[in-house]
DNA sequence: TACTTCCGATTGTGATAACAATAGTGTGAG
DNA sequence: CTCACACTATTGTTATCACAATCGGAAGTA
């Protein structure tokens, strides 16, 4: 009820020109990535609805969205949740993240320009001041900024999807690990994986996305 | 307009104990399996729930859950379509078929059980019943619950939404190559992947399924 | 005190109607 | 004959209401 209030409060970008399923949809996915929902936790489709100040109908389809996304659950109930984590649910969530990203990252590399390195340098110096901004939930997101814009440097791309819905999955059992040791670490695999796009070296960039992604498995 | 008035006819599993929207939803998808809805050609909401007898709204959530898997596109015209195919996607979607699958069918060999394999062989059987039945779409139906028997003994399974979510996409344009001849080669593929389950032979299974795809590549 | 039963409150679902935006078309001027 | 403009019809979106199913707790019984 009223523990998830604050998603209102914390994680509420302004509408603009989209309607008003899209920025209920995104406020509820930053809210589950931000974990402000917790597993086992029942949301209501018109308690979100008074909460966010706009019909159920919306809310119903951002809610059906997040369903088919693997964000939420729809029990046989009819009651929904973010769905609960086991160990080897989430060990297969990251032995699929390796395999999809490393071969998403392979398959960007021969349209990697010098303009692209540098972006993601700058993606890369926005992880840090995500991290040391104010809610953690900021630092996955610019994460996920800095891989998904790697992959989409490869115009013929079809998997951003599917690891964007396993970063949905992952994310609301990721701000557990946000330590800023473990922060170190993903800082230097970003900067191992620039290095071998400089390089065009594929195997090291292989290597550098692996250990990043197993960095942020250590849970 | 009127092309898509035979989903209605080809395409109505009647409605059981789900809610309408279920059923449109897979009505839906069956019909862009099919590819009764050709890519290109709008759809409209009012014209669906028309054609279905129902409300608007259950078509909307299914439209928008379709769009969500890739089955359907929103343009910013607010126009619906099946998203156009070009080589280049179509490569890249079968390429990570084949990195997936693989993987679904490997992690899945060591929970193998006699049992299994019984079944994967009427699933078998049961693929050239469904190329010798009414429509084609039946081959390509039979031919993923094979799969999807396969890759579900594994209970920790999480990429099975992601691989239906590929087979959505390629679906539309699979019943182009559904030759015999393409059969054939399958069921041998099949068979082959069958032996390799008996002798829990993972590399044997991957390259029997890599072939497997490989197969309906041939476009 | 513990368990069953029943009733009210709440939930998701479905349909209808009103609204903003767009597409298609017809008309007019050049 | 071609192009620009306005108008109408249609589309997707949203809100409101009605309905069936479920959950919660209260009352009653052993």
């Amino acid at each position: 009820m009223n523990e998830t209030a604050l998603l209102t409060q914390a994680l509420s970008p302004k509408l603009e020109g989209q309607t008003t399923h899209q920025w209920v949809y995104y406020t509820l996915r930053q809210a589950v990535l931000a974990g402000v929902i917790s597993p086992g936790q029942s949301v209501t489709l018109r308690g979100l609805a008074s909460e966010l100040a706009v019909s159920a109908m919306p809310v119903r389809e951002a809610i059906h969205r997040l369903c088919c996304e693997g964000a939420l659950v729809m029990l046989d109930n009819r009651r929904i949740q973010v769905p609960r984590m086991t160990r080897s649910k989430l060990h297969a969530l990251y032995e699929l993240r390796i395999i999809l990203e490393t071969q998403a990252a392979v398959t960007a590399l021969p349209y990697i320009q010098t303009q692209h390195i540098e972006v993601l340098r700058q993606l890369d110096d926005a992880i840090d001041s995500a991290y040391a901004g104010t809610h953690v939930g900021a630092g996955s997101l610019a994460n996920q900024a800095f891989h998904r814009y790697l992959y989409e440097a490869n115009p013929h791309q079809v998997s951003v999807p599917l690891i964007e819905r396993l970063w949905l999955q992952l994310g609301p059992f990721w701000r557990v690990t946000a330590s800023l040791l473990d922060e170190y670490y993903q800082i230097d695999r970003h900067q191992e994986m620039i290095t071998a796009l400089e390089r065009k070296n594929a195997f090291a960039l292989q290597r550098a996305l692996e250990a990043d992604i197993r960095d942020g498995m250590a849970a």
